[in-house]
Parts: C-alpha cells; structure tokens; sequence
RNA sequence: CGCGGAGUGGAGCAGCUUGGUAGCUCGUCGGGCUCAUAACCCGAAGGUCGUUGGUUCAAAUCCAUCCUCCGCAA
C-alpha cells in the first residue's frame, strides 16, 4: 500500500494540531502528501513589546494553502468543532494543550504526536534546549500514539541523532524538524494499514524536559565549566542565557572554555580580557564569552564591547553574578 | 496607552546636565621596526551626530514629533 493508494481508497481526514516554528515542516509534509482537513494551533496571542498580536507559524503556513484554522483557546471545552470534521488521524507536534479524551478517542486511526526526543526521556515541552543543557550525547524524535498523560503514550518510531559538541539549540531544532517530518510521513501509512508496532514506554527510564524558565536562564557559575557551555549554546538562539554585569543584565550567546585555572579568584570573576573575549572564572577553570549582549543592545563580539570602555583593565576582577 | 534602555566615521562607546571648531578604543589603508606577531611606532582616509520641525547669533547638546533597534514584563 503506497500513499496513493491509500488517498483513493480511503478518504483520510487529517487534522493537524501544531503551534511553532517546529511543526511547520511537518505541516508542510503533510500538505504536500496528504489533504489536511483543517489545522488546530494556539490563539494569536500578543507578543513583543508594544502587545502587537502574532498568529503562531503554524496558521500562517495553513493559511497560504487556505486550510481551515481553528484556534481554541481551550481546546478541553472547545474540542466538538474538531469532533464535527470527522477526522480519522489527528496529528500533533508541540501544540501546546493537552488533548481531551473525546479527541483522543475519536479517529479511527488514533492521534500521532511528534516529539523532539528519544521517549521516555525528555518529556515534555522543552526538550531540545534540556537535551544540550544536561549535556546529552544524543537526541532524536519519536512517533508516538497519544495518551491522557504528556508524551506517555505508547511509542511507534524513532530517529536518533548524535548531538555534536558544536550543536546549538538552533542547529539542533532545525534537524530535528526535517527529521520529525520524514519520520512521520514514513509512518504514515503502516499507521493507516495497522501494521505500526506499539511500544510501551519504559516508566523507569523516563525523565521530563519542561518549558525553560526563567531561572533556567540564569547562568550560576559555581558550576563545571562545561555545564556553562552546554548551558549557552542550550539556550541559543533562543532564548539566551543570561547573567548581569553591574547590575545590568547581559545575555552571552557563545563562548568556549580553556584550560586555565583560577583558585584565588571568586565564581563569575572576570579573569583577564582575551584577543576575542571575557574570561570568567567557574567552578573548575574558565570560560570565555565570545559573543554577548548588553541589556538595551544588539548581539555583539565581545571584543566590541571591550572596545566601548575607556579603561579596559577596570574589567578585569569585576563579577558576573 | 505595560516598564525601561539606545540610535554619534566600518564596530563598540564618550561627549548632552552647565549649547560655542566631533573625541576614545578597535578596524581599514599606507609606511616603519622585528626572525616573528591579534605586538610596537608613525601617518592617512572615513561622520550633514536616526527623521522632521522649533528655540537660539550658534544645536550632537535644549523642546516637540516621527522612525528604527533592543532588555524586562506578558
């Protein structure tokens, strides 16, 4: 049974349920291969600084291929319009409410999700930036069927790829992307035939990735100089990471680490001021930021921000905390 | 009307309070020194100081307006 076969023999009713700039290749697969009935995301909410509303990727992407968008704001309450399309394979990636049981119920061939992990670790809302940030060797996405309980569902594929010491959030997510959409649509059809496996995840292996806060932001340096690492390229492109220099809040995007060490001086002392960037003081050597940004500024080589002192060695011994 | 920061040669900044010939650290270009250099020395180019209007003999600087960028909060 090909993909054809099954869009003639069997009218397939997809309704696709996605928020981000992630499940919009996915999406985008589905359209080019199947006819997707209509596309659940989130509301617009406002976003930025002047509370401009912002319709999520997703709608836009529906939108072009004029796809029917439903946007509940809660999807608990407001599932029966989904109910009234008849969908027959309901598929998810990263929408961002949990599912009612009378959706997961409802179509014939069940509601796929495709998660950004290698289940059961990293359930959750975040788990591409806590892959890097807990120093992960690799990552992948799974296939899943959905149950009442997040990303417990029972498993039906998975990819796995290696997460290079050079990775970044961004690089990360942009793979996974691609290799979510050619996961799913590879399973697609042996979903619809009823040969897709169903594998019970492993509770005892599990471990949760949830949405970064705040305070996953904030750089502490009484660590390993590799958990500083893992934890800024975790948090690039989005949403940074951050530390404050004088009281004022400084993002740092890159850096790298060294083999110096510094015992007299405190964690997040400015050890010396390198030809390309900051060295600080961690737990266990150094760090160099390479590439940060000043609260109010734009991204900028550190070395640039060196240039706009006056007294360059008045750096030298101040504490990032 | 959510709070706040910022727009000055290619980059990062100072100068603005107390208007009066545009400065610093880098980069670039040329030259020099050196076995050598992201080192050092000498020199040069490069800016209608975000927009528009106002006040003034005189505005980067004071007032108003608009545009743009960014941090926080949502």
């Amino acid at each position: 049974m090909n993909i054809n076969d099954i869009n003639v023999k069997e009218e397939l009713r997809i309704v696709f349920m996605g928020t981000p700039q992630f499940a919009v290749p996915i999406l985008q697969g589905l359209i080019d291969h199947y006819h997707v009935r209509a596309v659940v995301t989130q509301p617009d909410k406002p976003v930025g600084r002047n509370g401009k509303i912002a319709e999520p990727p997703v709608k836009t992407l529906a939108k072009e291929h004029t796809i029917l968008v439903l946007q509940p704001t809660k999807i608990k309450e407001e599932w029966q319009e989904i109910i009234a399309l008849k969908p027959n394979l309901i598929i998810t990636c990263a929408y961002g409410q949990m599912l009612p049981l009378e959706l997961l119920m409802y179509p014939t061939y069940g509601c796929i999700n495709v998660h950004a992990s290698l289940l059961p670790k990293l359930r959750g809302g975040a788990p591409i930036h806590h892959a890097i940030i807990e120093g992960h060797k690799k990552t992948g996405i799974t296939i899943m069927h959905m149950s009442s309980k997040m990303d417990q569902g029972d498993m039906i594929a998975q990819t796995e790829i290696p997460i290079e010491d050079t990775d970044t959030a961004s690089s990360l997510y942009d793979k996974l992307q691609i290799l979510g959409k050619d996961l799913l649509l590879e399973v697609i059809p042996s979903i619809i035939d009823g040969t897709a496996p169903r594998i019970k995840q492993d509770e005892s292996q599990a471990t949760y990735a949830f949405n970064i806060t705040r305070e996953d932001e904030k750089l502490h340096f009484d660590v390993t100089k590799k958990q500083i690492y893992n934890q800024i390229r975790g948090l690039n492109s989005w949403p940074g990471a951050y530390t404050t220099l004088d009281s004022k809040i400084i993002k740092v995007w890159e850096c790298y680490y060294t083999e110096n060490t510094y015992p007299t001086l405190f964690d997040g002392q400015i050890t010396k001021l390198y030809p390309d960037g900051i060295g600080v003081k961690v737990s266990n050597g150094e760090v160099v930021f390479t590439i940060i940004q000043p609260e109010g500024k734009n991204k900028m080589k550190a070395t640039d921000f060196i240039n706009g002192y006056q007294n360059k060695d008045s750096l030298i011994g101040k504490i990032f905390e």
